[in-house]
DNA sequence: GGCATCTCAATGAT
DNA sequence: CATCATTGAGATGC
């Protein structure tokens, strides 16, 4: 019943291509020498993510026949901790269906009901201790229920007093049913993390091992004394420094950071904060020069997202007590970054200063390689060799559209911003009844196609143009050091973030010239890329009744597009056998035209100025064992298939 | 539109 | 096993 709602299937709907706009050359910018710096980038920051499967053993939710002969290299667990409430469901006289109310009263009782079919698949040991791919794993979970629940809260009728919190309901639920890894609390690194990662929920950190107070900034480990057994001491795992207070301006490896406590209640008392639980166990920190993970909680000035970077171990070298405004005493650490560990807490500060121009970003070349055509400049830069760009192509941030032959298309009639689930809106209707991205733009869910509204959609403001808004992040062309040039962001980039576009010279592949084959710089549709799961697990929320959603592309004509000669940014980006960005088919329909995109989207969150990078695919015709006509990949990933294209 | 204020949260230690 | 201490992030208000 879903499959009719694209109407794009007819391809002879499709015919003759429009030309090109809003174009506009670019570089060579002259024949000044790039400037010759021996220097290292400041990065590399942590290489690219694993790739991970987590839920490959099983396509739909498991049925407990299914589990009995489906072997499994992970024991399943039992991952409720409590048995069903009695009257929840299970009550059959009751009605089924309560009111909402009603059940929002169940739930705050019993947080998760719990389906006994769900097994997180995530053995004991590796709850533990944990690995690079769990640890992604998790997170791309969690992040995926988490934009699941949001989209549905935005669905609601909004009801004014509730609060909604998406991530503690993701983060509770991922937390009861085992997703999770890292359970074991220890001192100094997480196995699976690396310094320069970068969150957006407290609770992520939670669940990977990194952080576990949900809330509290300090993160501590009790520890028997040698001999008595009463003799227990706390020492510190962790802290997330909230950014708020003394960023000390001067040495980015170096914190001064209050302790908790004494913070007024809710009679607005303050008081004196007390040498107890995290402050007692910095102390023991500072005595036993135990190291301290530290998270740097960071408020961005451009976007107002909150983030947190893990900036590695610090030892605790002062300790002292200091009067606060509210007059009550504070304690106070001094906090020293560990020497020879990565930068990534500085190098968040340096590129603040970049996008200031003070100092201005080494090897850089060009300050905009799109001469203004995109809204935000896209910087130029080698600090590798002498080359001083690209060959030259024309810069444009549009693809070519098709002309739709018939039904001219009608826009949506909203009024305001279009409704989830509002089947009287096209666009909504086209997307099975979901508003396909969160409010902040954020794609929830992979999809065969997402069908955006048009320019001539009679929805002002509403949000579902996110391809069409252009590229908001702060990207660079960098040279690489054996992939020739690549592309990186500045700003961190959550998970299900739009990237930007493939611009260039669509055609319908029927159309296809043989050299366009295996040019560098165009992209197939018809490719074969490897599947993967980013969708959250209908199984894993409970009350959602939803069916699991196909991810894979589905694209009304076999479209190919060259960026030879014209194109835009994602002409840069290079194969990866563990990316960390996927694209996704977008749409939209406006004036007989069929505008049919290849978005990129974010897989992970992305720390800035790490490579972006997608799966090439494989050509049909090339077998899969052949190598003939293959490239061979440099991706330099643990899963690298050795060849792309 | 951005900033300040208000509110309700989940977890682990006790 | 219940209570407590902790502070984020969304909503609301200005």
């Amino acid at each position: 019943m879903e499959g009719s709602f694209g109407g794009y299937t007819d391809k002879t709907r499709v015919l003759d291509i429009k030309p090109l706009r809003t174009l506009k050359p670019v570089f060579p910018s002259g024949n000044q020498a790039p400037p010759f710096v021996c220097a290292p980038p400041l990065g590399p920051f942590p290489p690219g993510f694993t790739p991970f499967y987590p839920f490959s053993s099983s396509q739909h939710t498991p049925d407990l026949n299914q589990s009995q002969h489906q072997p499994s290299l992970v024991t399943p667990l039992r991952t409720f901790r409590s048995p069903p409430p009695p009257d929840n469901t299970a009550s059959n006289g009751d009605a089924v269906e309560g009111s909402t109310v009603k059940r929002k009263i169940q739930r705050k009782r019993t947080p998760i009901a719990q389906n006994p079919n769900f097994s997180s698949g995530i053995s004991a040991a590796e709850k533990e201790n944990g690995d690079r791919k769990l640890v992604m794993s998790v997170l791309t979970r969690f992040d995926a229920l988490r934009r699941r629940l949001s989209q549905l809260e935005d669905a609601k009728e909004s009801v004014t007093g509730i609060i909604k919190r998406p991530d503690l309901k993701a983060g509770s639920t991922c937390m009861s049913r085992g997703v999770r890894t890292n359970t074991k609390k220890r001192t100094g690194p997480v196995p699976g993390l690396e310094i320069g990662d970068v969150f957006f929920f407290r609770f992520e950190m939670c669940l990977i091992g990194l952080h576990s107070p949900s809330m509290a900034g300090i993160d501590y480990l009790v520890v028997k004394g040698g001999g008595g057994e009463a003799e227990e001491e706390p020492i510190a795992t962790s802290i997330v420094s909230s950014g708020y207070y003394d960023n000390d301006e001067g040495n980015p490896d170096v914190l001064v950071y209050t302790g908790q406590g004494g913070n007024a209640d809710k009679d607005k008392q303050s008081s004196d904060q007390k040498l107890e639980r995290g402050n007692l166990a910095l102390e023991k920190s500072l005595q036993k020069n135990s190291p301290v993970r530290v998270i740097r909680g960071l408020k961005e000035a451009s976007q107002s997202a909150k983030i947190y970077i893990y900036d590695g171990l610090y030892d605790v070298k002062e300790s002292w007590v200091e009067k606060g405004k509210s007059g009550h005493n504070t304690f106070k650490y001094k906090l020293v970054r560990a020497p020879g560990q990565a930068p990534a807490f500085a190098s968040w500060t340096e590129i603040q200063k970049w996008k200031k121009g003070l100092p201005s970003r080494e090897g850089m070349i060009l300050t905009d390689l799109t001469s203004g055509v995109e809204s935000i400049g896209v910087s130029l830069v080698n600090v590798v060799d002498a080359e001083n760009g690209p060959a030259y192509f024309t810069y444009s941030t549009t693809v070519t559209s098709f002309k739709l032959t018939q039904q001219p298309s009608y826009g949506c009639e909203c009024g305001g911003a279009c409704k989830p689930g509002n089947l009287n809106c096209h666009c909504i209707r086209k997307n099975g009844g979901d508003f396909p991205y969160s409010g902040n733009g954020v794609l929830v869910s992979r999809r065969g196609m997402v069908h955006e509204c048009s320019p001539a959609c009679l929805c002002p403001g509403c949000k579902n143009k996110v391809t069409q808004m252009g590229v908001k992040l702060k990207l660079e062309v960098f040279k690489t050091v054996n992939r020739g040039w690549g592309l990186r962001s500045w700003d961190p980039i959550r998970a299900g973030s739009f990237i930007c576009i493939y611009a260039g010279e669509a055609i319908d592949k029927s159309q296809m010239q043989p050299a366009m084959a295996n040019d560098d710089y165009t992209f197939d549709t018809t490719r074969v890329y490897t599947p993967f799961k980013w969708n959250y697990e209908p199984g894993l929320a409970d009350e959602d009744g939803s069916e699991e959603m196909s991810e894979e592309p589905e694209l009304p004509l076999p479209l190919v597009i060259s960026a030879k000669n014209v194109g835009n940014v994602a002409r840069f980006m290079n194969h990866s056998c563990s990316p960390n960005v996927f694209w996704q088919p977008v749409s939209y329909e406006n004036n007989g035209q069929l505008f049919l995109q290849v978005a990129f989207f974010a897989i992970s969150h992305i720390p800035p100025m790490t490579e972006l990078t997608y799966d090439y695919g494989v050509t049909r015709t090339s077998g899969a064992q052949s190598l003939c006509g293959k490239k061979k990949c440099f991706c330099g990933s643990e899963f690298c298939r050795g060849s792309f294209g």
